[in-house]
DNA sequence: CCTCGTTTTTCGAATTATTCTAATTAAATC
DNA sequence: GATTTAATTAGAATAATTCGAAAAACGAGG
């Protein structure tokens, strides 16, 4: 951990909008300065490889970056664009629902969904 | 539907294993020399457009098509890199298994997954 | 607290999938 | 067959990401 990765980490938490990495810069670059793009993208990599972050791909957009560790999936709103953390519903496999043969090893599983919300009441 | 349209779709449907723009481009080649890979690019989008084929992304690599128009997901088998279509176990919806507001519409879902198939006997 | 070896940062350049532009060609309509 | 429309072509442009090399920071012994 170093200085840069910490400010890159504090980033992400303190607003957990799932940034690109451009985002992340132009945030960071506000306290730090010298920081570079490149960095920025060094250290999002470094996080991710180690599990501290997640990177989201919806189709082929820049990258997104999600400080939440636990099991979700990311929903996007069409009419507002924000993005939502959903979570499963208790005690849910969502491979069980797939005809994967027996035994397979899941190793990584993206799920991402767009669509409305329902209007507010 | 044009010439160039129609060899896109005969050369998806010849070899089912989800080629990158660019491995259909190869293929296309060999009938129609003079096409491009703009071309390419252009009936691919065309067709995902109009629900003929989809478009499979695995994280930021490019682009693969596909087309199985049924519903189903993509699984990368690791040990070979061959991308599996997975179809739902009869009667699942995914977004039963969700912590969705009621009422949610779901317009897109992408659900990839990488690991490792067990070892045939 | 110095030095050596390793890792990280920085900057800019390079890469690469994809998109755009403008000009040509083909298709469709009347 | 003329005219309008849409599709193709080739090459340049874009943009996210990665790479490479040099400088800086770090850490472990001495």
């Amino acid at each position: 951990m170093t200085k840069q990765r910490r400010e890159v980490y504090r980033t992400l938490l303190a607003n957990r909008d799932h940034p690109t990495a451009n985002d992340v810069f132009r945030r960071v670059q506000r306290c730090m300065p010298t920081i570079s793009l490149a960095t920025v993208y060094n250290c999002l990599d470094a996080m991710a490889e180690n599990g501290l972050i997640n990177q989201v791909n919806f189709d082929r957009e820049p990258s997104r970056f999600c400080v939440n560790c636990t099991p979700h999936v990311h929903f996007r709103d069409i009419g507002t664009g924000v993005i939502h953390d959903i979570a499963f519903k208790e005690g849910c496999q969502i491979t069980d629902l797939l005809e994967l043969p027996e035994g397979t090893e899941v190793s990584e599983l993206e799920l991402t969904i767009s669509g409305d919300l329902p209007a507010r009441s």
